[in-house]
DNA sequence: CGAACATTTGACGGGCTTCAAAAGTCGTGG
DNA sequence: CCACGACTTTTGAAGCCCGTCAAATGTTCG
């Protein structure tokens, strides 16, 4: 059996995905005859306030950052999905209007499934819910890590948090990361503004603890330090 | 049938919780063999961080806290739990220890079920788990609004939030609310010092929006103001 | 190479936090 | 019912840190 996708008809490119790591090939083929894809530019949204949703969308190659614009018309950022992480799951349960925007943090491949699919999908397969459960509580758990940092006054140290968070997102043995954000999206991301981050950037950098190269790149020279912020 | 509490032997006191509202006497009757019960002191802790939780805890009567402390001492209160409401869904389904404290707010009756009957509970009533996932999208919604009130700049705005949030959550008619959490509590709950916050409460009565009455007290005069912040 | 975009740096002002002390509230027991 | 004490809340003054606005510098990509 090959598990093509019948839509874009490469090697079956949600077969990764950890949603459907449970199913095996015949069944693989079986999510493959509904899935439905979409790819999006960088900077364009998927979704904006509003939007009434009706597709569960998981991210297959690229990223995107889910966010509120906050009453100062600030960028709030709230997730970052990276590949295999969907959204849309709540509006599968509720019928739901989005409250958050999502836009491409580059050029972007999506899987989608209509609502009525996958709840037929979920008759056949009912251990899907409890993958949809887990990444429930993931969300929760982000949002709750999330709420910590934007509560704690040290600048420096929410800088450290986001920062480490970036450390174990990308699996690169070397302790130089390329970030997934630009700098006004990491403020955007730990509720500061682009020239604050830039300021306590460089007091990290001057203290010897970071060192920046170019715009996307941060070499953590002294971890123990960052942990200790 | 009887729908005693094989426990506290007063009426079925779990038939009343939205978790179990789509059963059956009969189904409930079941529910009551394997529910537990405790109660727990104002000021109390229910579990702290670090404890390895292995029961579904749900609030019968009374209310509690759910916080963290951030990195400066404070306290940063997550949730609000009021009649209905749960806590410990998240360790039924994965092996993890708790991140943040549950506090009682005021004396609470708690019924609570171990994870090993929670798991034989779920098989026979497969929809229960439907109603944790529903439970757990309220909780990512209230979250995602916490955080939306933590990244306002303007702490008029935040306070005119809480107490909106306040007017929904008591079902009373007038517009004098009883408040659930003390001043400083309700300071935590917004990212502010109680100092910040009693003087903005004063300048929101000088301006003529609520009126404070004593220490648990607030009328709202004009809730138009208050929406408009 | 050059233009658009992203980032850095500087100066200033305001608002929140901190520390300290006073005033108010609530519950208990006499 | 009142008085006392513990606790909560309010108010004041000072200082610091971040946000804002503006300009300069750096980076990226066609």
């Amino acid at each position: 059996m090959s598990l093509t996708c019948n839509k874009c008809n490469s090697t079956c490119c949600f077969a990764t995905l950890p949603l459907f790591s449970h199913l095996d090939n015949q069944e693989l083929d079986k999510v493959g005859s509904i899935i439905c894809h979409k790819s999006i530019k960088k900077g364009q949204p998927l979704f904006e306030e509003g939007t009434l949703l009706d597709c569960l969308y998981i991210v297959n190659q690229g990223s995107m950052k889910v966010l509120t614009l906050t009453k100062e018309g600030r960028e709030q950022i709230l997730y970052l999905l990276l590949q295999g992480d969907f959204i849309g799951d709540q509006q599968l349960f509720k019928e739901t209007i989005a409250t958050t925007r999502a836009v491409a943090l580059e050029d972007t491949h999506l899987c989608f499934i209509h609502k009525e699919d996958f709840h037929k999908l979920l008759q056949d397969y009912p251990l899907i819910q409890g993958k949809i459960l887990g990444y429930a509580y993931e969300r929760i758990h982000g949002l709750e890590q999330l709420v910590d940092t934007l509560t704690t006054k040290d600048i420096e140290t929410r800088i450290a948090t986001l920062l480490k968070s970036f450390i174990d997102t990308s699996s690169n043995t070397s302790n130089t990361i390329t970030l997934p954000l630009n700098k006004e999206e990491m403020a955007n991301y730990i509720g500061v503004t682009r020239e604050t981050l830039s300021r306590k950037l460089s007091s990290l950098q001057k203290q010897g603890i970071i060192k920046l190269k170019g715009n996307r790149r941060v070499t953590i020279l002294d971890l123990e330090a960052l942990e200790d912020l």
